[in-house]
DNA sequence: GCCAACGTTGGC
DNA sequence: GCCAACGTTGGC
């Protein structure tokens, strides 16, 4: 099964890049995600070997900040079983997990980051997901060539307005 | 702060 | 099963 990517959303004030960063090994557990979709991802597609770019949203400007890579795949959220988490959910029995998420270890920052924006002008991105309205899907599939394109354009300097 | 898009809930 | 109401996401 080849390697594939993906981008994971996060509000920086919640959880940023440097926090993972700052993480022990730069390894956090992924949880928290409570959307059926994305459960999906994580449970099911998202695999050790796997690359994410790890995009801060719900800020100014919204962009991709790093990459990281799965270090383990799909398992349960421990936070849905913990009744003081904000992610409780009761209705969730360890038999049958509800909600899954996986372990990432960041990778590098990007060169510099790319903007929402930048994607939107990319000639190359036009179909990437991040850049459709009302994409609010938190983890995102990403195609191998956009993979390669958000990359080199962060290895490009900025456009000038 | 605004509001469009989307997902979920719940009455019927 | 439908769909209106509601809450959340998230760019702008």
């Amino acid at each position: 099964m080849a390697r594939r990517y993906w981008l994971f959303k996060s509000e920086p004030g919640a959880f940023s890049w440097e926090d993972l960063v700052a993480c022990p090994e730069g390894t956090t557990f992924w949880d928290g995600v409570r959307n059926y979709q994305a459960r999906n991802l994580l449970r099911d597609e998202i695999k050790p070997g796997d690359r994410v770019f790890f995009y801060h949203s719900r800020c100014h400007p919204p962009e991709i900040v790093g990459t990281a890579t799965v270090t383990r795949g799909g398992a349960a959220d421990p936070t849905q079983f913990d009744p003081a988490s904000p992610y409780a959910d009761p209705a969730s029995k360890p038999e049958s997990p509800r909600w899954y998420g996986v372990e990432i270890r960041a990778d590098r920052a990007l060169k510099r980051p790319v903007s929402l924006a930048e994607l939107k002008q990319s000639s190359e991105l036009q179909g990437m997901m991040v850049t459709r309205r009302g994409a609010r899907l938190s983890i995102q599939p990403v195609r191998p060539e956009e993979w390669k394109a958000v990359l080199a354009l962060s290895r490009r300097p900025r456009t000038p307005p």
